[in-house]
DNA sequence: AGTGTTGGCCAACAAGTGTTGACCAATGGC
DNA sequence: GCCATTGGTCAACACTTGTTGGCCAACACT
């Protein structure tokens, strides 16, 4: 988060850019990629439309600035093989809830090929090396993690993104309990 | 499919309206809402845009018309609770791969308000009822019909809309054996 | 103090959008 | 053969979009 070393020097702007980048995940959540357009962006921000352009260039160097996401995923350490379903749907709904980047990728994702390049990259960088590590034959950790992506990407997509209302009504717990069991089989049953 | 009675005279623009149809399917399944511009689904149709305004009002009309799905999910009779989940998940599958309304609805739906509450009524609608007729408590038919939802959609998300290459990679009787026994079990397991 | 750099706004551009209305050509009933 | 209806094109309007360049004020350094 904080800067660490002589990586960047401070800038006089940078409270204006980071307001940028925090407006512009809010659209992008709210709008997707068409509908989030810089002039509105540059509107919650508080400033002009062309700094937009000075800052990060073009509106998909904005989106690829604005969509930095690190899911966080568990380590080797403390992850019990046994329950790595419940721990891992517990987590995505964390991270969902608290990141509005997500909601704006899945949303991206769906119009935008670059979104989905993007999401597809952060799910087989962090998902498939955690497979890797609890399903029983490692040449299938791909297969897995995309089918732990299937069930998690889509209660995503129909909790924040379609707002279908039973699965807005789910509470966290009741969502580990009914994915949670689902996840794990996809991970650590017998091929 | 055809016209069955004295429901709508046949004119002479048939082919032109549902050529009209047709192309707007394939690009709102390609694009989404917006990048799917009138101008395109016109040139795809061979005619001038100013017809789909005619024949169809507006962008709006056309969207409405244009994707307007019937799940064709199998009624009681043939329908053993023991294997409803491989059933359905095998039903989706057909259903997807054969009709890209499916991939319009979804891709439209994660953008765009209207598209979101097709998909939310086609799925309300149609997969409730079903789950009522096979879960232990109707009263919890609809939560179970989200879960539901929440695999499927997320598998048609990652296969046909983000195409992650593993799910692309899935045979179709794989996806049923993976899913099957998911959706089976939020249809019904005891709650 | 003076000067270069930075942060910012304003006005405009070119392109593309949904949408409209005037106009033409073919059809079909009388 | 005449004429109303239908199927279709063309050109334009009003608007929004991403993007650009010119200009001004505040700062930082010497």
């Amino acid at each position: 988060m904080t800067d660490a070393g002589t990586t960047t020097p401070p800038r006089r702007s940078d409270a204006t850019r980071s307001a940028i980048l925090t407006a512009a995940r809010e659209r992008f959540a709210a709008d997707g990629y068409e509908r989030a357009t810089i002039r509105a962006i540059a509107r919650d921000a508080g400033i002009d439309p062309s700094m937009v352009m000075r800052y990060y260039g073009s509106k998909d160097g904005l989106f690829a600035a604005a969509l930095d996401v690190d899911l966080e995923l568990p380590g080797p350490e403390g992850l019990d093989p046994r329950e790595v379903g419940e721990v891992l749907v517990g987590h995505f709904l964390d991270m969902w809830e608290e990141n509005e980047a997500l909601t704006a990728m899945l949303r991206v994702g769906a119009t935008n090929q670059a979104g989905a390049e993007r999401l597809q990259g952060v799910f087989r960088d962090q998902l498939v090396s955690l497979a890797r590590q609890v399903c029983p034959d490692p040449e299938q950790a791909p297969t897995r993690a995309a089918l732990v992506a299937s069930q998690v990407l889509g209660m995503a997509l129909t909790r924040y993104v379609l707002r279908l209302p039973p699965t807005v009504a789910l509470s966290r717990e009741e969502i580990v309990a009914w994915l949670g069991p689902t996840v794990q089989r996809y991970l650590t049953a017998p091929g």
